[in-house]
DNA sequence: TCTCCTTTGTGAGCACTGCTCTCAGTGTCA
DNA sequence: TGACACTGAGAGCAGTGCTCACAAAGGAGA
């Protein structure tokens, strides 16, 4: 009896921890708009009606709050990617998430450029953000392994070298049973995604190309060409 | 004789502001290293024995100190991206290029993020800033130009719709005589490669990848392959 | 030579920041 | 009831960007 007595009792203090966490890294997101990753924690607290020491009994320090939303970026982003990979062919499950993770991007532009813009001085990312980190990878993976097994994809040269080795270890643990060459190009194919997210959101592209969402296609659709897809 | 005389006592002025002003910009950008883009004037002051408030008669602000380091920036990337290209096949020149941009990334961690990295929330980029961000996309052009009129490329499929158009203009504007596609699939490679350095700069190698150089270049020659150089 | 006046530097000051500390209120458990 | 953990408030510290009044310095023009 007692038992459920302290569980609940328990739970419902963390449970009204969690709501104010997320209260907090809700307002924190608002934020992040206007201030950007140099957000003001005084702010937040202010648009909450506390006082800003308060904010500190839920985060130890600004690098904290700023980890959270990280984090939580990286999942959503993780998550926006795998929902889109449904199904059809190679190609058009990699079009498909390559498209997902920009959509996901031009809505949250802050918060990508949190995760995949210039890195803050002194902030070191803890080990709880690789895991989120890696799921777009993961869903990219799961693409050329299952368009592997299949035989849909046009295996290209070997790498050799150190670099080899260092892809077949590598493909060992995103993609099992995939070529390391595939694997490499791509990982390529994602950097080269990536690349093209933030130059469109980063202003790379500003005053030169206005057909963005096709531009996009067409350089995807480059990538995956030469990574061999089919 | 008196425009001599008024020519020279201006020009010393002006010599000394520009040395004070160049003091500065060394100060900050040696500041750049440790507090990244929310770097302190202060700091910066102290550093050169003179009052926060002195630096206020070279630079009005924090954010217009931040615009002359990313001109700088922008113009020592491309001088030795234009240094980089001499001659060769279109391959060995693309390459050269290529490399050229990641090894000054290599020794410019900061100003590489300053400048490709996330924008600074508030901040706009002045007009002044795009005269020296083309330059390395320029020696890009410059180079499947030749190759265009040496008939030393593959032509790939065109491009229709609007954003053939658009592509058309840049076309014009960058690499006068080259069909436009190539110049879409150029500036595709240029965004993969801005996307291969930050990348590797902002730590989303890490724990996979140690053979940086070697995976640089095996996507640089991945890129060039589509593009269609040789 | 004697004023003007522009330029450069100083230091005080304002509003803001992240963060720490002490103190008070509240609810939980034995 | 009393001990205690938890959550909030407010003051305070050192630091920030930026403004302002003031002071030296030195060339320009009479």
């Amino acid at each position: 009896m007692w038992h459920t007595v302290r569980m609940t009792a328990a739970s419902l203090r963390a449970r009204l921890r969690a709501e104010m966490s997320d209260e907090i890294k809700a307002a924190a997101r608002r934020h992040l708009a206007t201030d950007g990753a140099n957000l003001s924690l005084r702010a937040v607290a202010r648009e909450l009606g506390m006082a800003s020491s308060a904010v500190y009994r839920y985060f130890a320090s600004r690098d904290e709050l700023l980890t959270a939303l990280i984090i939580d970026a990286y999942d959503a982003l993780g998550a926006a990617a795998e929902t889109a990979d449904e199904q059809g062919s190679p190609v058009q499950r990699w079009l498909a998430v390559c498209h997902a993770v920009r959509d996901w991007a031009l809505a949250n532009p802050h918060e990508w450029a949190l995760i995949y813009g210039s890195p803050v001085p002194g902030y070191q990312a803890p080990r709880d953000t690789v895991g989120p980190a890696v799921r777009v990878i993961l869903a990219l993976g799961r693409i050329v392994q299952d368009a592997a097994t299949a035989g849909q994809v046009e295996i290209g040269e070997p790498v050799g070298g150190r670099l080899g080795e260092e892809l077949a270890a590598v493909a060992e643990e995103a993609a099992p049973g995939a070529p390391p060459q595939l694997v490499a190009r791509s990982m390529a194919g994602w950097i080269h995604l990536c690349g093209a997210v933030s130059a469109e959101l980063f202003g790379q592209l500003n005053n030169t190309i206005d057909q963005r969402r096709e531009f996009f296609e067409f350089q995807m659709r480059g990538a995956l060409a030469w990574i061999g897809l089919r």
